[in-house]
DNA sequence: GTCTATAATTTGATAGAC
DNA sequence: GTCTATCAAATTATAGAC
């Protein structure tokens, strides 16, 4: 059932950073949701820094591992962006959560270096992703493509946290709407 | 010089809130920037809450006053659009920081709810405004004007959020590039 | 209106037993 | 690997003097 406390402990600490930022969350909280004490957190993951590093860590391998190979020749390019903005929405709809990664962009001013890095790293890995999947679609200049990658990243991002706080999830599906017109040409 | 505590605390609240987060600020260093006591502070301000409630309270009138009446008909609606895009791009750009409520908005669910309540404001205020701008384009289906403003919201302030993230403030001018596409037809 | 002093709580983190 | 116990610091907030 709970085999890996190590596991565990990532998995509280996303869904509680997710929902209340990197700053509202304690070991002691952790502790408890997991059923052990906070020193037996700080066993394994011996700073808070570390903590949220190897939970960014986590996040933005199993995201890029659910999106998939973006020069896949058996997808259509059409159909990748269609998985991109569908994956966010999940999150959005399912989870009832932000972005980990929305959510800790935001925080960066107060946030542990080695957090911010693998902040980073996420936003620089979806924007080449998506710049590869955007070069698959007719001849366009380099600059544009990921101009497009920028643009798509954020608008998703940014409609999560409003469509969030305005309790509408609604206002997420509508400015998709906008969005893919974007790419319907 | 410094005519007014009341001003001057908000004026630091503010910055503080938009670099750090609601969450990252406490009540001495607030006084501490003004350079009085944190039982100073409390006299204004009784509450955490009451502080955070005042500061967006504020910023929601000056941001709707700088946008001007959507109606004006003195300035055409696609200059309208420039001034809103430019709003967000001057507090990136000469600020440093992030939109207020793209920060509090991310940090809603670790939020006190007078705090909450002012940010929704914020933004449905924006949407409103926006709406009546589009509404003065050629002839929209009522909807379609107002996914466009949520659209245009989030847009600007994902973009604020990656761009500030990633330390390149360019990327927010280019993915301001794409979403202007879709207001230059 | 601002101060000193302090209460009450929470936080990240460590020492050392088992 | 988990525990108890604890530290040092920071937090929001209040009481009461000036």
């Amino acid at each position: 059932m709970k085999a890996d406390t190590v596991e565990n402990i990532k998995d509280v600490a996303e869904s509680c950073i997710r929902s209340k930022g990197y700053n509202s969350f304690s070991f002691r909280e952790i502790a408890s949701a997991v059923g052990i004490k906070s020193a037996s957190v700080h066993y394994h993951f011996p700073t808070k820094g570390d903590l949220g590093a190897a939970v960014v860590k986590r996040y933005t391998e199993r995201f890029l591992s659910a999106l998939g190979d973006p020069e896949d020749s058996e997808i259509k390019p059409e159909q990748l962006i269609q998985r991109y903005i569908e994956a966010f929405r999940s999150s959005l709809i399912k989870d009832q959560k932000l972005c980990l990664c929305g959510m800790l962009g935001a925080e960066t001013n107060s946030l542990p270096e080695e957090v911010v890095r693998e902040t980073k790293r996420f936003f620089k890995e979806n924007i080449k992703w998506l710049t590869a999947v955007f070069a698959r679609y007719n001849q366009q200049e380099e600059g544009a493509m990921n101009n497009k990658a920028v643009y798509l990243l954020s608008s998703l991002e940014g409609a999560m946290m409003v469509a969030h706080t305005l309790g509408d999830l609604k206002a997420f599906d509508n400015a998709i709407k906008v969005i893919m017109q974007q790419f319907s040409e």
